[in-house]
RNA sequence: GGCCUGUUGGUGAAAUGGUUAACACAUUGCCCUCUCAAGGCAACAUUCACGGGUUCAAAUCCCGUACAGGUCACCA
C-alpha cells in the first residue's frame, strides 16, 4: 500500500508537519518535582460538583509543587456544545478562584487552549499515523456497525471494531478512492498493533497497578467532521502540552489501554495518571450512583452560591473528601489556609466516596467562625446585594452596628458556630434591626411568668450598656430577688414552690421581650447593642401584645 | 456477557501481620452561674460483606462466592 498517496487522498496538503509541532511546543522547563496538570471541561453547560472536585485536586497537586495548572476546553462534541459555553465555565472558575496558569482568555505557549481551535494539529498527527500505516479510512456506516457488534453478541465474541471484525481494514487504495469519489463518509481509524491476549500495566498515583488486556480495538481518532475523538485529542494535547500527570474520573482507566497505545504508536512519552473516585449518593438502600447534576441539587454549582456556602467552604470539604488527614490538619492549624496542606495521591479514595451535605455544613460553620466580624460583614454584603437587596441596603444604613452584631460570642476562645451560609445570617441576625423586628410578636406563647412590670423595672432601674457581663449577671440575680424568681438554681430546685420561677426564666422574658424568640445568643451582649431606646420600645411593643393576649 | 475496581459503625474514614478496631460528622444522655450555638464527658462496630486457606498470630496475605460501581460510541 503507497500510504503517502493514502495520506494525500484523505488530508489536505497544506498541513504542517509533526516536527513542527514538536518544535513549536517544546518540551517544559520544569524544576525538580514540579507537576503539570489541566482542568478538561466540556463546554456543554455549567460545571458541576465532580468536576469542581477533580479541578480542585488537580490544582493543589500542580501549585503545592510549583508548576503549572492549566485549563483546556474539551469542545470536540458539536452536538453536545451549548451556547455561551465556554464562557459559562470560564465564569464558573472564576467563580470558585481558581488560579489558571494558562488557558484561553489568559493565553500561554502551548495554545491555543481550545480544542476545536486545534483542528490542524490533530489532523498532522492523524496524518503521520496514515503515513506509517499504522491508520486508515474506515467507511463503515453506523447501520453495519450495529450489524457487526450484533453478530458478535450472537456468536458471544468480544464486542468491538478489531483484527477481523475490522473490515475496511484491508481496503485497497483503489477501493478507498472510489469510496472518496462517492463521496462516501469516512473515519480514521487507529490500526491497532495491539493483541488482546499481552497486559499493560497502568500504574495509576491514586489506585495503584492495574493489569489489562492490551488495546486491539481500531478505535476511531478522527471523525467523520475530521475533529478528532477524546482520545485522540488527550494524547496528541496532553503530550504537546506537557502535562505531567493527567488527573480525570475513573470512568476513563477502562480505555486507559487506547490512550497507553495512542501514546506509544505517536512516539510521545506517557504522562503519569491520576483516576480520581466519583462522589456519590445513595438511592434508596442499596442504590449507590454517581452525583448527578441533573438529579440531585447539591451536585449542581448553583446550589452552592445561592445558599451562599462560600467558595473557600465548599473546597474545604472537598479537600477532606481527597484526604482525610486535612481535617486534623486544619483544625490544628486554625490560621493556614487549606492551600498550604501537602495532598498526597496515595491517600485518595480508592473507592467512590459519598457526597454529605451535613458535613459540608459542619465544615462551613467552622470556616465562618473563623471570620473576622468585619470581612464577613463584607462578604455577606455582597451576597446579600444579589439576594436580598433589602437586608442589605439595613446592613449598609447600620454598618458598624451590624458588625458589632456580628462579633457577638466570635472573638473568643470558643466561637459560635450557628452561621453555616451566607443566607443562614438573616435570620441569625434579622430581630436586631428596628425594620426587621417583629413587633406583633408572632407565633411567640405566652407563658405566666411574661411580666411587663419586671421588664419596666429592669430597663428603669438595673440596665446600663456600660455594664460588664459579671455586673449585669449580678444585676439579673438581684432582679430576681426582688420579683420572687429565684437567683440561684440549687435552691429553686429544692423547693420550687416558694418562687414564681428561676432565673432562667426571667432571662426568657427579656430574651422574647427583646427578640422575639426564645433563643438568641448571648443575652448580655444583645441587650448592650440593641441600647436604651431600643430596648424601652420594645417594652412597649411586648406589652402590647401581652394586653392583646390576656 | 467480557474487562477492571471496590466492600471496616448511620456517613467520611484510620489502622498496610501482633495490645481494649483511631479520628471527624451525625445521633443519644449528662455537665457547664440565662436559652441556643460552642465546649467538656459518656454511649454508639463482641468485629472489619460471606466462606475457606496460609500463619504462633489476619480487617490486613491467598483462593472462591455474593453484592456494589465503572467501562465496552464517530460522548467526553
Amino acid at each position: 500500500m503507497d500510504y503517502e498517496k493514502l495520506a494525500d487522498l484523505l488530508f489536505e496538503k497544506d498541513l504542517k508537519s509533526t516536527e513542527y509541532y514538536e518544535k513549536l511546543y517544546s518540551r517544559r522547563n520544569l524544576k525538580e518535582g514540579a507537576i503539570v496538570t489541566r482542568c478538561a471541561p466540556s463546554p456543554t453547560g455549567r460545571i458541576h460538583i465532580g468536576n469542581l472536585y477533580s479541578y480542585f485536586i488537580s490544582e493543589a497537586f500542580a501549585h503545592q509543587s510549583g508548576g503549572i495548572f492549566f485549563l483546556r476546553v474539551e469542545d470536540t462534541d458539536k452536538k453536545r456544545a451549548i451556547e455561551n459555553g465556554v464562557q459559562s465555565i470560564l465564569d464558573d472558575l472564576k467563580e470558585y478562584n481558581f488560579k489558571i496558569d494558562e488557558g484561553p482568555e489568559i493565553g500561554g505557549d502551548y495554545g491555543p487552549y481550545i480544542q476545536s481551535e486545534r483542528k490542524d494539529i490533530y489532523r498532522s498527527f492523524a496524518k503521520s499515523l496514515v503515513l506509517k500505516g499504522l491508520a486508515y479510512p474506515c467507511f463503515c456506516s453506523e447501520d453495519v456497525l450495529e450489524e457487526i457488534r450484533f453478530s458478535q453478541e450472537r456468536s458471544k465474541k468480544r464486542i468491538g471494531y478489531y483484527g477481523k471484525y475490522a473490515r475496511c481494514r484491508n481496503l485497497t487504495l483503489e477501493e478507498i478512492e472510489e469510496k472518496l469519489k462517492n463521496k462516501e463518509d469516512f473515519v480514521i481509524r487507529l490500526k491497532s498493533p495491539g493483541n488482546f491476549e499481552n497486559k499493560v500495566i497502568l500504574d495509576d498515583l491514586i489506585k495503584g497497578k492495574i493489569e489489562m488486556p492490551e488495546n486491539d480495538l481500531d478505535v476511531v481518532i478522527l471523525k467523520s467532521d475530521g475533529i478528532p475523538t477524546y482520545h485522540f485529542a488527550h494524547a496528541v494535547d496532553d503530550y504537546l502540552m506537557g502535562t505531567t500527570v493527567v488527573t480525570r474520573g475513573d470512568e476513563w482507566v477502562s480505555s486507559y489501554p487506547i490512550h497507553d497505545q495512542l501514546f506509544k504508536v505517536l512516539g510521545f512519552s506517557l504522562p503519569k495518571f491520576a483516576h480520581i473516585a466519583p462522589l456519590t449518593k445513595k438511592e434508596g438502600e442499596n442504590v449507590i450512583r454517581k452525583l448527578s447534576k441533573r438529579k440531585d441539587n447539591e451536585a449542581k454549582i448553583s446550589y452552592y452560591s445561592e445558599k451562599g456556602i462560600p467558595d473557600v467552604a465548599v473546597k474545604l470539604y472537598l479537600a477532606t473528601i481527597a484526604n482525610p488527614d486535612f481535617e486534623r490538619w486544619y483544625t490544628e492549624n486554625p490560621d493556614k489556609s487549606y492551600s498550604d496542606f501537602k495532598f498526597e495521591f496515595d491517600k485518595m479514595s480508592v473507592g467512590g466516596s459519598l457526597f454529605d451535605v451535613i458535613k459540608l455544613q459542619s465544615i462551613s460553620k467552622i470556616y465562618f467562625s473563623r471570620l473576622k466580624a468585619k470581612d464577613l460583614y463584607e462578604e455577606a454584603l455582597k451576597y446579600f446585594k444579589k439576594y436580598n437587596n433589602e437586608f442589605a441596603s439595613i446592613m449598609e444604613k447600620y454598618d458598624a452596628y451590624t458588625i458589632n452584631v456580628l462579633n457577638i460570642e466570635r472573638e473568643t476562645l470558643r466561637p459560635r458556630k450557628d452561621i453555616d451560609s451566607y443566607s443562614s445570617i438573616y435570620e441569625i441576625i434579622s430581630y436586631m434591626y428596628d425594620e426587621l423586628f417583629d413587633k406583633e410578636y408572632k407565633g411567640v406563647d405566652i407563658k405566666e411568668f411574661y411580666e411587663i412590670e419586671l421588664l419596666k423595672d429592669y430597663i428603669t432601674n438595673y440596665y446600663d450598656e456600660n455594664d460588664t457581663k459579671d455586673e449585669w449577671f449580678s444585676k439579673i440575680k438581684l432582679l430576681c430577688d426582688k420579683h420572687g424568681f429565684a437567683s440561684d438554681n440549687k435552691e429553686f430546685k429544692a423547693s420550687p414552690e416558694r418562687f414564681k420561677g428561676n432565673i432562667s426564666n426571667v432571662c426568657e422574658v427579656i430574651r422574647v421581650m427583646a427578640t422575639g424568640r426564645v433563643q438568641s445568643p448571648d443575652l448580655y451582649e444583645i441587650l448592650k447593642l440593641l441600647g436604651k431606646k431600643r430596648i424601652n420600645d420594645r417594652i412597649g411593643y411586648f406589652e402590647k401584645y401581652l394586653g392583646e393576649n390576656k
